[in-house]
DNA sequence: GCAGGGCCATACCGCGGGTATGTCATATGA
DNA sequence: TCATATGACATACCCGCGGTATGGCCCTGC
């Protein structure tokens, strides 16, 4: 019957709740299955170990913040201002505890590095790398290898969550850090500026 | 006898290796003490725990990490371009295997995010923070939140980095990640440049 | 109506982090 | 000089937890 779908569910949801909480490993199985209401078997019967489990976690936070980025970014309109609001957004995702724990702190130590980055290209980072380059082509952005900024870029932009996220006082940071990131995106708007303003 | 502190560094330095090499969670203590030709024992001997190890591990590359940059930053001349010859000596770092994958991928989640980012205060990042506030008060970055503005900085530097070491061409990456560097940099560089030219 | 397979529970194994205890050397002091 | 103490380890053991093996239940198809 579909009652296995719903199992596989109960389980992935559990586990997002409690690696958010207690992290990777400091949560067990026998705890996740508990929680959603089966047990072990169960758990091993729908995924390969932990580590899949987790990957199934990981996915669908990441899904889901997907979505809430694509309905801000596939609208119509200026494109500097689409981005503009995609950032303000993705700096909100950023402040998500699920999107912060199992996305962007604990996924690289337990995916290993090479299949989190991968596995971001389809998702979040697949997101901002399409409004780098969307930006480059239009001319709103230098001329500029579109993998290596978008990179630098999503680094940037998590950091400054992670420093949100962090803060004793959230409201004050995040102004902050909006703020500079505005800064860094004028910076890269246009190209000529760098000429006849910044030379050396 | 002062053989203790022998010992000592022989596990700090057995952890080092392993922990870059198999990870955090791969890495099993009798491993490390093997390594080391002591055992288990001398090893609860010195350190609390595998967490205080690994803490023991981080600190050692990043004081290490430190004197590097310390090494390039602390030197006579005009403040930008020691800057710059900073930022390429900071991405030649975050080569090392051991930074990469002991300080950035997996501090964070085992030391868990507040630990990690108060540790990094007093190595890497602050010194980084210190360049940027230099910067700042020389008048050649624009004036912006201290804190927030090193936080990005080091995350679009780390992201970089990061993907200089995971790509298949690391040196064309490398000179891409320069770029976008240099970039994000010039950007930041002169206020008056953004109501000139980027005027909305 | 029974053979097979998906769905899940129970029981068990073994690795590895952590602890408890033992041993030996040197240091201290009466 | 010998008893006591302390530091620097080694050895032996415990147990939580990831992983596996096995068994039972229910549905489907022939």
């Amino acid at each position: 019957m579909e009652n296995t779908e719903s199992t596989r569910q109960a389980l992935v949801k559990s586990a997002v709740v409690l690696f958010t909480k207690r992290g990777y490993a400091g949560t067990s199985l026998d705890e996740i299955a508990k929680r959603a209401r089966v047990t072990k078997g169960a758990l091993y019967h729908h995924f390969n170990g932990k580590q899949a489990l987790f990957e199934a976690a990981f996915e669908d936070v990441e899904s889901q913040v997907v979505r809430r980025l694509s309905a801000v970014l596939f609208t119509t309109g200026h494109i500097w201002e689409t981005v503009q609001a995609g950032l303000g957004e993705f700096l909100q995702v950023c402040l998500e505890p699920s999107y912060q724990r199992i996305v962007v702190h604990e996924a690289p130590a337990v995916m290993g590095w090479e299949r989190w980055r991968e596995a971001e290209e389809r998702y979040t980072f697949g997101v901002i790398r399409e409004a780098v380059q969307a930006l480059v082509e239009a001319g709103e952005f230098t001329p500029l290898p579109v993998e290596a900024l978008a990179h630098v870029v999503y680094g940037a932009l998590s950091a400054g969550a992670s420093t949100i996220a962090g803060s004793a006082q959230p409201k004050r940071t995040s102004a902050e850090v909006g703020q500079v990131v505005d800064a860094v995106m004028q910076g890269l708007r246009v190209a000529a500026c760098a000429g006849s303003c910044g030379g050396d």
